[in-house]
DNA sequence: CCATACCACCTTCCATACCAGTATCCCCAG
DNA sequence: CTGGGGATACTGGTATGGAAGGTGGTATGG
């Protein structure tokens, strides 16, 4: 089946105009419900009852269903409702696997180039992990540590890698939140993000790479292990 | 705006009906008639007009097409129809780099293990673009290609990774069929699927990584340097 | 003849209605 | 009491109509 070409009409790129839909309200709620545990794995709702909640029909809130369900969060089944999906680990190591493979590259490409703001950032991210660390604030620590990478992939010069790498993210930060309980004081990151920073500075791209893949798979492997009991 | 927890219902994990849905076909059909460049870059169209012609109504083609958008093929303008985007050659570097990224990460994974049906696999592929070479066949010889591909990525053990790479795939394919005419015989590219296979034997994550990488980096600069004119 | 203002049409987005399918529960038979 | 079969009710998938909004065309005034 193909569609065939309608009345053309070319036109030049236009910026979108961005109007705030339902759709991206619903999808926000239902993410930020996840991520914050309010809707826990394993959990099965209809769609007409979160409708109901957030005061509009189904339509907005099946759209929002079905990209969750792209990203991973949850599952729409037909005839039972929309299911918050339980952290598989091995779900979870896969994510991890591409976190790595996209934020080496991402650390790479910035070790390529010069950008001060980047490093910047995530030096300033750093710190604050340190004190937040000090002061045993774990949710300070836990934003810190999310814009330092968050600083990475942005200041790597590719949105779209960016993009994804933020996705899967969202995913860690899930178990993360849901392990944070049970793992011990994160006191290796701050000198790991150090050695990060080194490579970059340096310009040492594949140093750089290694360094960030170390960083994560050193924090997979962690929560896996708390993950898997 | 949150989603406060309702009557909940844990239940355990369950495999995907998949029933095959009008949202998928219209899905498909789009892909394909933008992959073949049947909706050339820069057409708008309503999804009206969609909708009629693959004999459904609008709901699923705008199910369809946010799955595009997201993909980055087209854009949804509100009260304009759905706009096929032109290939810009910015967009192309990105999606190559995300490429490599993945496929070195999956070279990297594969390497580590011994899959000796996914080598095979690949071993075929590439025997079979040097036939496809040999008779003139350009269509055959980028179907193969894609198989090798497709069997990297799906032998190393991360289905998330593999689909994310396909997704990549498609974008970086239309921009190989449009450039096909105005390229070289790709002769290159079989002695380079033979040192990512030599690297994958000999069990070396990093010289198959750097081999993957190198491949799609020089596909890469040779489709941008056309693209770009 | 050109500029401007108004109007009408066309678009998506959202709400609502319909449909088909299935899980569940109840009732009856053994 | 237990097992099976069927009716029922609830679900998501799809269709459709209305509303909001923007764009282009046209008409009018300078």
């Amino acid at each position: 089946m193909e569609v065939k070409p309608p009345p053309l009409r070319v036109t030049a790129a236009a910026p979108p105009p961005a109007r705030e839909k339902l759709a991206d309200a619903a999808y926000a709620a239902l993410k930020a419900s996840i991520l914050e545990g309010l809707l826990p794995p394993g959990v099965e709702t209809a769609e007409q009852a979160i409708a109901d909640q957030l005061g509009m029909s189904r339509t907005p809130v099946h759209e929002a269903a079905l990209r969750l369900q792209h990203e991973g969060m949850l599952q729409v089944l037909p005839r039972k409702g929309v299911r918050v999906l339980p952290l598989d680990p091995e779900d979870l190591r896969q994510t991890y696997e591409v976190l790595i493979a996209l934020e080496g590259a991402a650390a790479a490409l910035l070790a390529a180039q010069a950008h001060p703001a980047a490093l910047a950032a995530m030096e300033r991210a750093t710190a604050e992990m340190g004190q937040a660390l000090a002061a045993g604030d774990r949710a300070a620590w836990a934003a810190a540590d999310d814009r330092f990478h968050r600083a990475l992939v942005e200041g790597c010069g590719n949105p779209k890698l960016a993009r994804l790498a933020a996705t899967a993210t969202d995913q860690a930060q899930r178990a993360r939140a849901l392990t944070a309980a049970r793992r011990p004081e994160p006191v290796l990151s701050a000198e790991e993000h150090g050695a990060i920073l080194a490579a970059l500075r340096a310009g040492d791209s594949e140093a750089a790479r290694a360094a960030t893949a170390r960083h994560r798979a050193r924090a997979s492997a962690e929560i896996l292990s708390v993950l898997r009991g």
